[in-house]
DNA sequence: TAGATTGTTAATCGATTAACAATC
DNA sequence: TAGATTGTTAATCGATTAACAATC
């Protein structure tokens, strides 16, 4: 607890990301620079919530003038750790894991796979994108040898909770896990789950209820 | 805008899905009743919340009992649409596209893949699971013939909104979206985004975060 | 009945929006 | 300079938590 930052809450993080997103397009577009009113208009939030956003992390822009696209996509990007560049390690080479090794978003953000990891004989050997898929017994030494934080879990549900404690105790700082269970982790360790069958009884609620309100 | 349904705000709805799981389990294990101080512990949300949550959409539990655990497991699934088959299809037959229609948990919760198109020729014609990849230019046919309102959007970003257009102009409802774009569909038309890298570079913030501080 | 635990109201906390003075 | 737009404070809104009366 060194560092001065104020606490920003996680749903502030969870839309630097988007911001991130549409800054990119506009530098893309070679817009030079913007208002925290006309990147409401675009994103459909208020241009309040913008520059209170904006603010939690200093002053990135200038009265009368705006934000400068560039800076401001730079600087986030900063924020985000898009810096620097990320080994990954993905453990179940099933379809989910050699979809994430395929995803070509990943390596632009600075996310690279470093290792697919499986226990299945059929898997083990073959080889997904340029990754030879290894045995999932070797990926504590794996771990010893290579820096590398963050790993994702792609395997079964009932396997996934033996394999994060697997990590955790290979000293994994953040895991992005895509297992239909909860992890059970120290509080140091990072999680973010993508529960797809749970977004997608979201969607599947959301579509009772316009239906039944018609 | 005709039956009674108290508005429910999107938090509450995005637990829904975590508790049908946390009931699922209790109910695998043969657990016939659990107080909301009990359920507490195990998801690690207050009771007061759980109580809050349940009460919105009916007295499911009963003073002095608690509440039964197959009954609210029953009753959630239903809240959540469970208790109907949605037929899905899904635009994009690439990696992510593929993972998908492998996925078993979307059909053990009543989600069936019946269709998967792309425009590739060199994937149109292959099968995927017991989908053959059908031509993408016939979804719009395809739309009209069998009665489908939820479609997966698996295809890359540039292509993705055009995607979304023709879907919704033939009438979709609903759209599971994982390109990398924000969709601009109507207000009626449903949308639940899954942006992979966004979620990483959330994981990458605080990961970085908390190094910072250590 | 007494004990337990819900349903529900009231209090608190946090996040969003509005407003405007500061300033480019 | 005048106009535009931020940074920031204050007001509002909504969500979470606490508390407890109702009741099984």
């Amino acid at each position: 607890m060194s560092v001065e930052v104020k606490d920003i809450s996680p749903v502030v993080i969870s839309r630097l990301p988007r911001y991130y997103r549409y800054l990119g397009s506009l530098k893309d577009a070679d817009v030079e620079r913007i208002s925290s009113k006309d990147l409401s208009d675009l994103m459909k939030v208020t241009a309040s919530q913008i520059r209170q956003d904006f603010n939690l992390f200093g002053g990135f822009g200038q009265q009368g003038y705006g934000y400068n696209v560039s800076k401001l996509y730079e600087e986030i990007g900063k924020i985000l750790g898009i810096d620097k560049i990320h080994d990954v390690i993905i453990i179940g080479a099933g379809h989910i894991g050699q979809a994430l090794a395929n995803y070509s978003n990943f390596e632009n953000r600075g996310f690279k796979i470093v290792g697919i990891f499986d226990n299945d004989p059929n898997l083990i050997g073959t080889t997904i994108r340029d990754c030879k898929v290894l045995d999932a017994s070797t990926v504590p030494d794996f771990l010893k040898d290579n820096n590398i934080d963050i790993a994702i879990i792609t395997v079964p549900k009932n396997q996934a909770v033996a394999v994060a404690d697997m990590l955790v105790h290979n000293n994994i700082k953040a895991i992005m896990n895509f297992a239909h269970v909860d992890l059970l982790v120290p509080d140091e360790v990072i999680v973010e789950n993508v529960h797809l069958s749970d977004t997608l009884l979201k969607l599947s609620y959301r579509l009772r209820e316009s239906i039944e309100n018609v």
